[in-house]
DNA sequence: CCGACTACTGTTTTT
DNA sequence: CAGTAGTCGG
């Protein structure tokens, strides 16, 4: 395609004032993006007032490459959100309070601070899980939230019992932050949204200098993320958004695609530019996908539409487990390849969770087939790699006390908790950082004698590679560091797997920073250890993926997103999976189209031919489970062959389906609105519902459980109801419970499954799982092994 | 204070 | 199943 359609034209031609561009799968965005831009340049705008906004370092790249070739040598300032913001707070940081070298958290970072915190406040880390802690830490920052505001809004009605402790370790997550003059990735947007807001010379400043500001997936953006644009469009509205709510799957970590909308209302005049053509896909494909999205209520788009040809129908094949699904995906590939039909890098194979790489990785493996895996664990996420990366941060910021806690003993060197937690006492009652404590541990009278000397000789290392990072050569610092702390000698086993395995990654890193020291070399900042720490801490492993290295990719639907591949796989097409079971027991539609979308997006990356899986059993967290297929596949068009010797699976009707979903969301709504008390609870009356909940029923089956139990409701909120669930019963949780309750060959009701018989109930710890045979409305001679929430019926 | 062992729990998705 | 938080003996 070399001309570009009217639509994508006009988009290329708009000058000054707002502009969206709605663009379906395949309609050639990035096309219209570049173009746009060559134009404004021709136009005779200066580069350097053009800012490009996207969400990952990827397509950050792409679009820079895709710039630079058609303009060779022009630089335009393309970045993601969050690096944009981290210059930003770099030249700004006096604004909110960080100083210039601060650093950035990464996740384990905060879950463990989250943790240092419940602690010290006195909350159980066991009963609270604190990554839930953080969870909604980071849902009310991204709409926005400030600590003050959750508090004020919970002194008036009552959350449930995580919103207590979020009650209490919120303000001081943030505070620490701050403190330790460091941020995490929610506070790096936060931070500019109230410099923009708080500082309107700086603003307008701001504001003059990007005169053009384009944002790519503009349904990703969040409310932090939408301020911070518009704060960048006041005076100079030439906004230009390009999405598409039809792919919005990140509201779980607040994205509005409403802002789409918003965009509208907020600016007058906008031009808005609909790009239904789809360039990429078959018309098989294409029509496969428009049946399903339309299954959504949508708004204001078209149909998708083509006009490539028909191409062979889509798939849905039928394995009997995980394994045979696999294989049989592995061996197609090895034989169209080894037949000269296809290349390796023509495949992508998606699934909806991280957990289904394994099986994928270990079959390609066994028929030598070369894959890359855009993996969940980034490279900068391996603990040894945290390691050193931790001892650069507390180098570059003598304050991080979050990494001086992960290193100090690392290697072991004699500094234990107790000795941590006497420092850190120090620490706070002089106001000072962690690492200027144990230089004065000499000092420090709670200290006992014996770990004095290595806090001492701990600091006097750290402040020695300090200066040795005054040079800028990061890798020579790596090499430095690795040295004195004999880091190699700690995995020095040449036949264990995972020692060599832990080697190579640190190899790896001192790559990485060679690396980075060459990219810097004709960049306009010079190398810095502050560069690389913000390199390793914004990168991920999705953006490392290169479709062009002759591998197959495999990655989660999530990570697929703006990509495209001649041959897709989409595994594990199944009720649970996608839509995933959370999504379908919190009840609430919009979690439901989400999971739709979310298949959209998997199906729209194929080009030629696209091949969904399913199986009829599927090994889970050890246990081996009978599935059910994925309501969406009826929604589709599509081929559907049993590849095992069983008859092709019946599908359930959607409109069974869509009744659920209606009663569910009633259900939802009757939920939230359940009265609630007027008072939060104190911790202290925490703990003490908890034991009482330990002692009776499970915490967070609020509703059926607590009602039943007769705890009293109202003061929690129903947390969770279900459609469907093929998941483990995570309730009641005691022995007596599940003896009494479910002992075996006892009648239970399931909400879809209906009257069941119970075939053995365990119980472990605090959970119960309960095995029922069902009979299975929708496949008559078959019966479903199903483990979900039940209701005992009868007698015992 | 350290390491080895046990018990338990569960990531859906990511900048 | 597998990763890890927590416990216990040296």
């Amino acid at each position: 395609m070399t001309n570009l359609t009217e639509p994508q034209q006009q988009a290329v031609d708009h000058f000054e004032g707002p502009l969206m561009v709605l663009a379906g799968p395949g309609s050639g965005k990035t096309r219209v993006i570049t173009h746009r831009i060559a134009k404004l340049l021709a136009r005779g705008v200066a580069p350097n007032s053009i800012l490009a906004l996207t969400f990952t370092n990827k397509a950050a790249r792409e679009m820079a490459e895709r710039v630079d070739s058609l303009l060779n040598g022009v630089r335009v300032e393309v970045s993601t959100f969050h690096r944009f913001c981290a210059r930003l707070l770099r030249r700004f940081h006096d604004h909110v309070g960080l100083k210039n070298n601060f650093t950035i958290l990464d996740s384990s970072d905060q879950v463990a601070l989250v943790r240092a915190i419940m602690k010290d406040v006195g909350f159980d880390t066991t009963t609270h899980d604190p990554r839930r802690i953080l969870n909604r830490i980071s849902k009310a920052r991204n709409d926005l939230i400030t600590a003050e505001d959750f508090r004020m809004q919970h002194e008036e009605r009552v959350g449930d019992l995580l919103d207590a402790v979020v009650y209490e370790v919120f303000p001081e997550y943030e505070r620490l932050l701050l403190h330790n003059n460091c941020v995490d990735f929610d506070a790096l947007l936060l931070h500019v949204v109230d410099m923009l807001s708080g500082n309107d010379e700086l603003r307008e400043y701001l504001d003059l200098q990007f005169r053009f500001v384009l944002v790519d997936e503009y349904q990703d953006t969040n409310l932090a993320q939408y301020r911070i644009v518009r704060a960048l469009s006041q005076h100079c509205p030439n906004l230009c958004a390009t999405g598409d709510p039809d792919q919005s799957i990140y509201g779980w970590r607040g994205a509005r695609p409403e802002n789409i909308v918003q965009f509208e209302q907020d600016f007058g005049g906008t031009k808005i530019v609909s790009l239904d053509q789809n360039f990429r896909s078959t018309a098989s494909i294409v029509r496969c996908a428009d049946q399903l999205i339309s299954h959504n209520p949508r708004r204001h788009r078209n149909a998708l539409h083509t006009d490539n040809e028909e191409g062979p129908p889509v798939r849905m094949r039928v394995y009997s487990d995980g394994e045979m699904e696999a294989n049989e995906i592995a061996a197609e590939i090895a034989e169209l390849v080894n037949s000269g039909k296809r290349k390796y890098s023509d495949f992508a194979v998606f699934y909806r969770v991280n957990a289904l790489s394994r099986s994928v990785e270990t079959a390609l493996s066994r028929h030598q087939v070369p894959f890359q895996v855009a993996s969940g664990f980034s490279f900068y996420e391996r603990a040894e790699v945290r390691d050193l990366i931790g001892y650069l941060r507390l180098i570059e910021n003598s304050s991080d006390d979050v990494a001086f806690v992960r290193i100090v003993n690392r290697p072991a060197r004699g500094i234990g908790d107790k000795t941590v937690q006497r420092l850190t006492e120090y620490a706070r009652q002089n106001g000072v950082s962690l690492l200027d404590a144990a230089a004065k541990a000499a000092d420090i009278p709670s200290l006992t004698a014996r770990s004095r000397k290595p806090l001492k000789g701990f600091s006097d290392l750290i402040h020695k590679l300090q200066k040795k990072a005054e040079s800028g050569n990061v890798r020579k610092l790596l090499e430095r560091l690795i040295d004195e702390i004999d880091y190699f000698k700690l995995w020095k086993d040449e036949n264990d797997e995972v020692d060599t395995d832990r080697k190579a990654n640190i190899y790896e890193l001192l790559r990485a920073a060679e690396l980075y020291e060459d990219a810097q070399e004709d960049a306009e900042h010079p190398p810095s250890l502050q560069g690389f720490l913000e390199l390793a801490g914004l990168t991920s492993e999705a953006d490392s993926v290169d479709e062009h290295k002759g591998a197959v990719t495999l990655m989660t639907m999530h990570a697929a997103k703006g990509l495209e591949f001649p041959v897709v796989f989409v595994l594990g097409v199944e009720s649970g999976l996608i839509p995933h079971e959370r999504a379908i027991r919190d009840g609430d539609p919009a979690s439901f189209q989400e999971e739709r979308r979310l298949l959209f997006v998997a199906v729209t990356r194929a080009m030629e031919e696209l091949n969904l899986t399913q199986t009829r059993q599927r090994d889970f967290r050890g246990v081996r489970r009978y599935t059910i297929a994925s309501p969406f596949i009826p929604e589709m068009e599509m081929e559907v062959v049993a590849e095992d010797d069983q008859p092709a699976p019946q599908m359930r009707q959607p409109s069974a389906l869509d009744e659920f979903v209606i009663k569910a969301k009633q259900r939802y709504q009757a939920a939230q609105s359940v009265p609630t008390a007027p008072k939060i609870m104190s911790a202290a009356d925490l703990e003490k519902k908890l034991a009482a909940m330990k002692a009776g029923s499970a915490p967070d089956d609020a509703a059926g459980a607590a009602g039943d139990k007769g705890i009293e409701a109202d003061r929690l909120r129903p947390a969770s109801f279900v459609v469907e669930s093929i998941g483990q019963m995570e309730a009641p949780a005691t022995s007596t419970d599940a003896d009494s309750l479910f002992a075996a060959g006892r009648p239970v009701r399931h909400p879809r499954y209906g009257r069941g018989v119970v075939l053995e109930a365990s119980e472990g710890g605090s959970r119960a799982t309960v095995t029922v045979l069902f009979e299975a409305d929708d496949r008559e001679e078959t019966f479903v092994t199903a483990h979900c929430p039940l209701q005992p019926i009868g007698a015992g």
